[in-house]
DNA sequence: ACTTTCATTCTACAATTGTAGAATGAAGCC
DNA sequence: GGCTTCATTCTACAATTGTAGAATGAAAGT
């Protein structure tokens, strides 16, 4: 059984729109969401969409003409794996280090440090 | 101009320990280690140094016969860069989501989360 | 039924990445 | 000076990723 790997920064775009949209969706939904930021050719995405199903991220189940893409990888499972690993990875496991750096290099606002630290309060405080 | 673009995990890696080192290093230092954790032949890493030359992020100087590999991006540059990317592709920029999701996933322990606090604590506060 | 349409699947190819043996070249030893 | 040693540089090649045209095949229109 092959263990669920990194997707390419292409493809995990597309997972990002599937994951988002909440439901089975087609290419033209897709293409419909990717328009404006990329342009890619339609064949591009397809291809892109075939690898993933390959990879074992998605499943199709046709539907008259087109198909419907649905994700077989929680998005909630594959996102807190690739931030535990580009934890360790980039920054020795230490969150205060990842959050220093995003606040250092403006990723991110003084408002979202407030709202951090309510979250924070909401989990450690009993 | 060329705009310094990511690298891939192996280089990374080697740039990290570089990084750590705090001053220019020999393959040999990168060779030690790394040994335990990876088995790399020696050209392999050897190589890797090479095209960490050509991408721009070290530069090296011959001292004998062998080579001082020193960086030329400040890690700190490269991981706020990378740091706010990643929140960007995969976290919607939302550092709380992040945190959450780390937290979760058991890459952070409540430890972590009181030092963050602190952390935002003098930060936040006058 | 026949043709058109349009998504999907094939096929192809260049660039990048992972990996390492072969060739080179200079430092150190006899 | 000639030989050995050892890091570095070349060369090579498979796998992955980005990219998209060509071929296929079935739904929809007439």
């Amino acid at each position: 059984m092959e263990s669920i790997k990194r997707l390419p920064d292409s493809e995990l775009e597309l997972m990002m729109i599937i994951w988002g949209a909440g439901q089975p969706v087609t290419s033209a939904y897709i293409m419909d969401k990717l328009s404006g930021t990329r342009n890619w050719a339609h064949t591009t995405v397809l291809n892109f969409l075939s690898r993933l199903v390959e990879r074992g991220f998605l499943e199709t189940s046709r539907q008259g003409r087109c198909n419907y893409y649905r994700p077989l990888v929680a998005e909630h499972d594959y996102l807190q794996r690739e931030s535990k690993s580009f934890l360790e990875k980039m920054h020795h496991s230490s969150v205060t280090n990842l959050v220093a750096s995003l606040y250092d290099g403006d990723a991110i606002s003084r408002e979202d440090l407030e709202e951090l630290k309510r979250f924070l309060k909401g989990v450690t405080e009993p």
